[in-house]
RNA sequence: GCGCCCGUAGCUCAGCGGAUAGAGCAUCCGCCUCCUAAGCGGAGGGUCGCGCGUUCAAGUCGCGCCGGGCGCGCCA
């Protein structure tokens, strides 16, 4: 059960275990004839028609007890309690659901609870404690980010968000691509740059980096100090050239990100690996559990022992771990920070380095499940209708930085999270700037917006009791519930580490409060009524900003 | 060729094995003497890519096709 104490969890455990009690009590008398009762659902159906909650049971009992679906559904009609559990009816509807309203009176009951809630109403511990680390973006830090990055962003800085309001522990985690071939590519650029702006002969690599940003950097460098490293070795003045830059660029995500309002909780160095002996302590710890191969010189991951179609090269022939290596030692290493689950969110042309990782942390004798890789597939970029082809080696893409300057933070992530990681999104720049209007994100901000100016407006309190039973007409009822169902959503998401369903549940939501307004005033003479549907409207306030807060997104006092 | 993801309204996408498949945009028709019209109400628009299977029940699960994206390196 996803759900333990969470108010909607609450009414559906009690209707359940009514249900359950009903279908023992049958089998007592020998009406019914089961084993055990299969695990029915308790959902809130669609249709209003359908009452407050239904309930699958007969369906699934239909085949074990050798009878219609509609006679077990009578039965145990018949046989419930209702007393003392808040049921005011059953019926039996359609195929054989069970549908159950609840005593008059529980969604004033249901909103007395969330606005003593307040801003931790939709907290709910299907966490339980656990630790688990998110770790994201983990750009190689030899250019700048980029659209890709930025929905890496958004996704994971979301998806912990929902996991901490969910009651796991999180950490976010950022790791640093500050060892192997990238960045001996980013050094050689980094030195013909820096011999070019001194006027020097120098040729550009054909593998370099093209980014904008290098050679203002390098600029930045000699003005700092000169021709000093000219006259250094080469290999010396590659090394201080890649620290320069490294450091920069580094402080520069960091910026972007903050800018995007993304915090890590730690930002880890693929370096360090190599230099502490992490590196090849676990590749000693796989050869001791005799998972290694050697062939032609180099030190091969027997990865065919887990399925895959082939080994995988941890040490290259020249003696120099490749990447893979590396990203098991770091990966031990979090699992030795005492995470009970670890959470990669990658670019979909990294799948194929999902099972082999997973395949490595179960050679390292963990559960491969413990390391759950979510993909997240491309952001494609069209401009004047036309598609804008992304490369960071040839420099054109549009960077986090202008991402958020020109369409804004609370719009870009909105955007990201509000469709699933595995849908490609189709980003028109164009659209996005011109039209931003139109933007999904407005239309929940105004609703919160809308509320702020309603309260603002109001004579303050007078401090008289919230008669919540005032709150009967259907617009009202149908807010009620849907707010309710809040923790629940988040349970949900992050039980299946989805964000975008956070992002449909604040749509719906705000719609729902958009039609609530136009059906019903809050400000009106009956001063009962007004201070039942003020406390009403600022329970959606409340929802909207916890829920925009777990996107990262601003809820506005006035739009 | 093999692997992963996707295919749902004209477009972009939601959809926890359940009841009459939804939203936004676009099109059309209404609604500001009234708490923010960045809003609301209504209309049209669907072989849920195709086929077979599992199930009381399939857009949802399985298998096979078709179409698109991405991978398949002593790169990361």
């Amino acid at each position: 059960m996803p759900e333990k104490d969470t108010l909607m969890g609450q009414r559906k455990k009690l209707i359940s275990a009514a249900v359950i009690a009903a279908l023992h009590s049958a089998r007592d008398t020998g009406e019914l004839d089961f084993d055990q009762v299969k695990d029915f659902l308790v959902e809130r159906p669609r249709e209003e028609a359908h009452g407050d909650f239904a309930v699958n049971a007969a369906m699934l009992m239909a085949k074990i007890c050798g009878k219609p679906p509609r006679e077990i559904a009578r039965i145990i009609s018949e046989r419930l309690d209702l007393a003392g559990n808040g049921i005011a009816a059953v019926e039996i509807a359609g195929p054989g659901f069970l549908n159950f309203r609840m005593r008059e009176g529980w969604l004033g009951e249901a909103l007395t609870e969330i606005l003593a809630a307040g801003a931790d109403f939709g907290r709910c511990n299907v966490g339980d404690g656990e630790r688990i680390q998110v770790e994201f973006v983990s750009a190689n830090p030899t250019g700048e980010l980029h659209m890709g990055n930025a929905r890496g962003a958004a996704i994971g800085d979301s998806l912990a968000s929902i996991l901490d309001f969910a009651g796991f522990r999180v950490e976010r985690e950022f790791y640093i691509n500050d060892a192997g071939n990238q960045i001996e590519k980013f050094a050689n650029t980094l030195n013909a740059l820096y011999l070019m702006e001194l006027g020097q002969e120098a040729q550009f690599p054909e593998d370099g980096y093209h980014g904008q940003d290098l050679p203002k950097l390098i600029q930045k460098l000699v003005g700092e100090v000169g021709d000093k490293y000219l006259r250094v070795e080469e290999s010396l003045r590659k090394e201080y050239l890649a620290g320069y830059a490294l450091k920069n660029k580094l402080a520069d995500i960091r910026d972007a990100l903050e800018n995007f309002g993304v915090k890590y909780d730690v930002w880890f160095s693929e370096r360090s690996l190599h230099d502490s002996g992490a590196v090849m302590d676990v590749l000693k710890e796989l050869e001791e559990r005799g998972w290694l191969l050697k062939i032609d010189d180099a030190i091969w991951l027997d990865c065919q022992r887990f399925g895959e179609e082939k080994p995988e090269v941890l040490v290259r022939g020249n003696g120099i771990p490749t990447y893979f290596a590396a990203d098991i030692a770091y990966h031990k290493n979090k699992f030795a920070r005492g995470f009970r689950t670890l959470i990669d969110i990658w670019g979909a042309d990294h799948h194929g380095h999902v099972a082999r990782m997973q395949g490595a942390m179960e050679a390292l004798g963990y559960d491969r499940d413990r390391l759950e890789v979510i993909l997240m597939q491309f952001v494609r970029l069209y401009q004047g209708g036309e598609l804008l082809k992304m490369s960071k080696r040839t420099g054109t893409y549009v960077t986090l930085n202008e991402l958020v300057e020109e369409v804004g933070k609370d719009a870009a992530r909105f955007l990201f999270v509000m469709r699933s990681s595995d849908s490609l999104i189709d980003f028109d720049l164009d659209l996005a700037k011109s039209q931003s209007a139109d933007n999904p994100v407005y239309y929940v901000q105004y609703a919160h917006a809308r509320i702020c100016s309603i309260l603002a407006q109001a004579a303050q309190t007078d401090g008289a009791a919230v008669d919540t039973g005032l709150l009967n007409h259907p617009a009202e009822q149908q807010l009620i519930l849907h707010l309710a169902d809040f923790p629940d959503q988040v349970a949900y998401a992050a039980t299946r580490r989805e964000p975008h369903h956070i992002a449909a549940y604040l749509l719906d939501l705000a719609a729902c409060f958009h039609n609530f307004y136009g059906q019903c005033h809050c400000l009106v003479e009956d001063q009962g009524l007004q201070r039942a549907r003020l406390a009403l409207v600022g329970a959606v306030a409340q929802v909207l900003k916890n829920g925009l807060n777990l996107l990262g997104v601003s809820a506005p006092r006035t739009m």
